[in-house]
DNA sequence: CGTATTTGACCAGCGC
DNA sequence: GCGCTGGTCAAATACG
């Protein structure tokens, strides 16, 4: 259904090449995160997905509630907060149009699932192997 | 009625 | 020392 094979790039962390726009994003977040609750100090692993898609909502097996939308300084678009509304899985999710490309959005996953992806999408299956590599 | 969504305000670290 | 950005939460509202 959703073009997730279209993931042209991906990346783990934050990048250090000191080039891009969006580099120092999440730096306060980071921080923020672990004295606003006092713990959870560990570094979630922060997974980004540049897609190609037309909607930001790409429905990848889970349901997100969104929580904010806050304008980036460097985006001339408006960036996504949404938050996993499973049970046990408090996974977050970011997404940030390009300005350049509106077309294209960037997945941020931030933290991991705690149930199984128990999606009805068959594709996510065929990428389990390679995504199972970093889930 | 319940849930999801929306907007605004507040807070805190980092930079200058 | 002050300002700025980014992120989260809260409350209110809308819709199903």
């Amino acid at each position: 259904m959703v073009a997730w094979g279209e993931v042209s790039d991906c990346w783990i962390g934050k990048r250090s090449n000191g080039g891009d726009d969006h580099n120092h994003i999440g730096v306060s977040a980071a921080i923020k995160m672990k004295k606003m609750k006092g713990r959870r100090k560990v570094r979630e692993p922060r997974f980004c997905f540049k897609t190609m898609s037309d909607i930001d909502v790409l429905d990848d097996g889970y349901k997100w509630r969104k929580y904010g939308q806050k304008v980036v300084k460097n985006t001339q678009h408006p960036r996504s907060y949404y938050r996993c509304t499973q049970d046990s899985c408090r996974v977050k999710k970011r997404v940030e149009r390009l300005a350049e490309d509106p077309r294209m959005v960037i997945t941020t996953y931030e933290g991991r699932h705690a149930h199984s992806p128990s999606n009805e999408l068959e594709e996510s299956q065929t990428h389990s192997e390679l995504a199972n590599f970093f889930w």
